[in-house]
DNA sequence: CTTATTTGGTTATCATGGTAACTAAAGTCA
DNA sequence: TGACTTTAGTTACCATGATAACCAAATAAG
């Protein structure tokens, strides 16, 4: 960018400090259009990839309602019921019944939402792992 | 996030490489959330606040073709078209017919986009500043 | 127990990013 | 010069994020 000659001419704020947030803020950018695309190839995004993480990853249970998909992540409700709707469409994730609640539902992963998961995992990390090595 | 646990598992890439990327992201989102909160108070955006700057920052004109910007700014063409239609009807900008392309346009800053553009550049800077204090 | 509030989920609408495909003007070249 | 390619800009459509407003069930308060 060519934001940096401001910095001095306003007099607000560290030269090192902006340089060094744009910058960080181009590479993250990069970073997460590499992983889009990634997930994109695999008929996924971002967040239906963090979706599965996040169920899988649970300790005590294999299925989580939505809201609580939602504290864990941090998304706005439209965009998590979009989201799961999507899923649960694609054959990644199913619904059942809350035995608590009857406005609510679990989710739990499909064997496709499993096997999807465990295929993507090994290239997401070494595309971060490349991406940081190549930053240094 | 509970990746983490997920890269000795799959044992691909560095664990060290991937916490850093994973906190990069985190923090350059942090801080484009800040950042579009008060672009938005401004009834702009990053990249409206972008074009503003582009143009501002050439040397030698006070004008440049869209396509100019293009080149410039990492964004697609339907957008930035968009981008520049929103901000002529806003008045920040002004678009005068190109003497040597009959199908160009030059894009200058109003004395309004002007006056936008230099209001918002100190908290914009303070804002950037006192995150990255934060991060330290 | 009835009313009021909170919570789980959904719908509608908007903002901002992208690609594909198109028109018209400009430039190339045989 | 006439045909081909490139370039400037636009249109149509899709994906993914947000907020506001809503229903119905659950919970709290009187």
């Amino acid at each position: 960018m060519m934001i940096e000659g401001y910095v001095k001419a306003t007099g607000t704020g560290s030269t090192d400090g902006v340089e060094q947030a744009l910058s960080m803020m181009r590479s993250a950018s990069q970073l997460v259009r590499l992983l889009d695309a990634y997930f994109a190839n695999h008929n996924l995004s971002q967040l239906k990839f963090l979706v599965l993480v996040v169920i899988d990853r649970e300790p005590e249970t294999d299925s989580l309602r939505q809201s609580e998909i939602n504290q864990r992540l941090d998304v706005s409700k439209p965009v998590l019921h979009r989201t799961v709707s999507s899923m649960l469409s694609a054959g990644l994730l199913v619904r059942t019944q809350d035995n608590e609640d009857s406005r609510a539902h679990q989710l739990a992963l499909t064997d496709a939402g499993k096997t999807a998961l465990r295929a993507m995992l090994p290239d997401y990390f070494k595309i971060i792992t490349e991406f940081m090595e190549g930053e240094r």
